[in-house]
This record gives C-alpha cells, structure tokens and sequence, in this order.
DNA sequence: GTAAGTTACGAGCGACGTAAAAATG
DNA sequence: CATTTTTACGTCGCTCGTAACTTAC
C-alpha cells in the first residue's frame, strides 16, 4: 500500500509541474522526489508520468489520483481536527450559570476534584443555558428554575440573597429592611457579570447610576475606598462582614431572591457522582 | 502527518483487541506495534489507549479513530481500484461489431499499428453496439447501417456478400446464383459467432439443420474434409480459391448481403487517426 | 550554459526483532 | 506460570543527499 507522504508529494508536483520546483517546495532533494515517485508508479501498479529525457508531464492516470489524494488527505486531515477536538472536550468540564454565584462556588470544587481536567464557566441566559445542557455544550449549568427533562438530573442547589451594602452615613443604613425601589436613582457600583439580576436591576432600578465594573477585583476595592452603595449577597456576606466596615440591608423584593438549580444529564451524573456528592452532602 | 500503514495497524488492533494477536496477524512482532502506536499516539497528539500495567484498551478516541481509519483505508484502496481500472482501459482498444468478418478485418490492423495496447473484440446485437458507443464501452463497432450522431464519426467500411459453398457433385452446384430457400431444409455445416447474419439464416432457412461449430479452425477442416454445403463470403473467396475444390455460388437475397459501417466518436478518431486513415487510404 | 530528470553511491535515521523486566490472573 | 505490555539494545533497510550523467532549450 501507497503512504499519504507520496500523496503528499504527488500534489505537490501536480501544482508545482515540475519535479524541482516541487521538491524545493517540500524540502526534499529533487531526486529523492523522484525516486519517491518511482516508487508511488509502481506500487499503484500504474505510470503516472509521460517521462521525456529531461521533463516529465502527469498523465491522464496522475490527474485520477490527484483527485483521489486530495480527498483523501482532506479527510485524514479532518480526522485528525476532530480527534484533537473531541478529545479537548472529553478533557474539559463546561459549566454554564445564569448568575455568577453558584459557579464561584463551584469551581474551586471541580478543579480540585478533577485536577487533570480543564474547566470552562460562561454566564449565559437561561434559554441558551437549557439548549446548551440538552446539545452537550455544557456539562452542568445552573438556573434560577427547576427543570424536568428526559434523562436530566435537576436538584435545588443554593439560594442567593440580594442585600444592599451601605456605607455607615448612608441615609437609609438604619433601616432593617430596603426595597429595589429605595435606592432607584442614586448611583451605584455595579459589578458587571452578574447573569441573570441584571433583569431585576433594570425593571426596578431604572433610573439608577450604575458604575459598572468589569474587574472583579477593582469593583472589590472601589467598595472598600468609597461609600456608594452596592449590592451584596448573603454567600458573600460571611467572608466581608468582619472585614468591611459596611452595613448590608436584606432586600424583600421577590427579584433580589434566587433559587439556583444545577442541571446535568444523568450520563454525565454518573461520571462526575463524586462532584455531586459534594454538593449534595451537606 | 500519520501513515496509512499506521491507520491499518491501529484497526488490527481494534479487532484484535489486544497488541499480539494483532502483531501476529500484521507480521510484526509486538514491540514493533506497541511502538507504532505509541507514535501514532504522538503523532495525533491524542491518547487512544488506556493502559494498564499489562493490557491496553482503546479509548473514546480510539473508537472514533478507528471509524474514520476505515472511511480513509477505503477511500484508498478505491483509489487504487479505480486507478489500474482506469489505467486498463487506457490502454485497451474495445471494438464491437455486428459481424466477424470487419472485425477479423481491423484487429490485426490495430494490434500491428499499436503494438502496446490491448485489444477486445465483441460481436453484439446493433442496439448493444449503438449504446456501448455512446457510453464509451466500444472505441469503435461496425454497424450493418449508417448512423448519424452528434459527435460521432460514421464511415462505409466494406460490403459483404454470402456465397454458398457447394462441393463439385451438388445438385445445385452448377447454378450460376442462388437464394437462401434453395437449400432450405438440407443440412449445412455453420460456424457459431456470426453476428447479424444469424437473423437471415433463421427467417430464410428455417427448415436447415445446421452443424454449428463454435471454433472457426474445426468449422474449416469439415468443410475441407466433408461434402456438406456451407457460407462463404467474398471476404474470404480470395485465399481459399485455389486451396479448396469448392464451388462458391452467389446467394442473391437482400439478406445475404450487407455493408458494414465503422463508427467512432470524433474522440477517439482523433487519437486513432492512423488505423482510421489505414481503414479508409484504398 | 542552464535547468530538469535519472542513476549511482555512501551515510544516517528509523523501524524492526530479540531480549529483559514488570505485572496480572 | 503463562500472557501481555513496555523498555533497552543492536542490526538492517529505507530514504535521504551529494555527485555524476544525459538531455533539451
């Protein structure tokens, strides 16, 4: 049997029209081409060049199997894409979320559990979140709903809280209790992927100021040098309260509570059981 | 680039499910394949085995591989296939006739002015001569009748006329013409492959008992060596006049004679223009 | 004379087989 | 203990490059 290299190299003579041109174009010597033909000529059992004493032409047979040798090459080529690819997506776990809570939490745990796999998290809208869960675009995705789905595992995952996080001075920081609608139209910091909230935000706060931040981290210190207010979630609230000398109000609108649900096929289920046990157990 | 030898090698593998029966039925010893897809592995830049201390399994990846090494084993040996069918018929003439006669007349003409290539000689029904031309089957047939065809060439080539050929003590051998019904019902020696001219014999002569002889040389003693009536053409008067004793008598039907037409597509005239001149020069 | 192709020859890399080691049932 | 796989090592062969030769423009 015949190897794609000569493959290879007969279509570069077949562009190149000469043996010379297409050995240079190679990186071959030019009688190492034409040996290399030779041996393609006889292992196909059939001529493929009219051979005057110093030029040689393909004939009608090289013509045949240069169609044959780029269709074949094309498809060796495109199994080699698809085996890389595939075999990426075999090595990564993809997670989708409607908010970026229960991926933070999450993540740390997925890395650690399965350290030789790559992690990608994208925030998405619910709908993309659903179609992504069903083609296999992501592994697992978190919504703020339940689902019931053929061959879809659904469970309650966390509940999230809005609350808003005020300086000691700010006029309603005595209160016990705020509203979305209390704090419309001052100006805010506003982290800027917050998912799903972003709906709440815009209904409720219209004619809020949001400076939004794109850095999680600068968004972080903004907070702590300045005293506008922000949002904060009761996840949040533990690791902050000590540190910050801030004042967070719970918010009573329905829009500032979440239930998030993570979502995964009952294949991948049993694939990551040990992920899942770790949510799950307490 | 990896190498059909290897694609091979790993669908051993896959079928063979472990390396040495696989080596076994590739010829190689172990070690050699364990190393060929080891490089394979390398190559793709893929993992396809799972490997445990002392056994392999194909993964994920390695199934997919195998379905697209299939798809790409087949494409080339389809090409080999193709390319030496091809090449063949490149380097055949097919020529179909109606009648022996033209085509005895033209093969030694064709296999002296083209020494390399390979002749193929057929004797068809004229609907079957007319369509193995059109679809490339026949370079070239003689047809009893002229055609005209977009792009093929039409010639006379000769005419032909059946003779009976009577031993010197026939009650009929000293009439100057005959017809076909005149013999009707004796019995006559017949050579088998005689193309069209069979229809004539059985609507004309259909009480003969003809003794059909499929090889022409036996057909030839017979007649020599019996004093049974038999066909002669004018074709074929000329040499043996002097040899045998037989008296050659003119059949006058319609039937019994015919003008045999060359026809070839302007293709394939052109690059046989020297037999056509050759045919066409007297 | 330059450019192209084939053949000859020597060298180096790669693939092969044998042998050895490790592990499993 | 037989079977299977991997690694090590020495050898052989294939393919490469250089060189020489031939031919055509």
């Amino acid at each position: 049997m015949f190897e794609l290299h000569q493959l290879e190299q007969l279509i570069a003579v077949a562009e190149c029209k000469t043996l010379s041109a297409a050995a240079e174009k190679l990186h071959l010597s030019q009688p190492a081409l034409s040996r290399s033909m030779q041996k393609l000529e006889a292992e196909l059992q059939v001529p493929l060049f009219t051979r005057h004493k110093n030029k040689i032409e393909l004939n009608e047979n090289a013509k045949m199997a240069v169609d044959y040798a780029r269709k074949i090459l094309w498809q060796s080529r495109d199994m080699m894409e698809h085996l890389r690819a595939f075999d990426l997506s075999r090595r990564t776990i993809r997670v989708g979320s409607c908010a970026p809570m229960p991926m933070w939490d999450v993540l740390p745990v997925l890395s650690s559990l399965y350290p030789a796999m790559t992690i990608s998290s994208e925030i998405k809208e619910e709908e993309a979140l659903l179609q992504g869960l069903l083609d296999g675009t992501y592994q697992f995705v978190f919504l703020p709903y339940e689902i019931t789905e053929n061959g879809i595992q659904c469970k309650k995952y966390m509940e999230e809280h809005l609350f808003f996080s005020l300086p000691p001075g700010h006029a309603l920081s005595g209160r016990k209790v705020l509203h979305l609608r209390d704090l419309n139209g001052e100006t805010m910091l506003l982290y800027s992927d917050i998912g799903f909230w972003k709906k709440a935000l815009e209904k409720e706060m219209p004619e809020t100021h949001f400076l939004v931040q794109t850095e999680f981290s600068t968004f972080h210190e903004l907070v702590k040098a300045s005293v506008l207010p922000s949002f904060i979630t009761n996840l949040a609230i533990k690791k902050e309260e000590e540190t910050s000398n801030r004042i967070n109000i719970p918010i009573d609108d329905p829009e500032a509570s979440a239930t998030f649900y993570l979502a995964c096929s009952s294949e991948t289920a049993k694939t990551y059981r040990k992920f899942l046990q770790y949510c799950f157990s307490d």
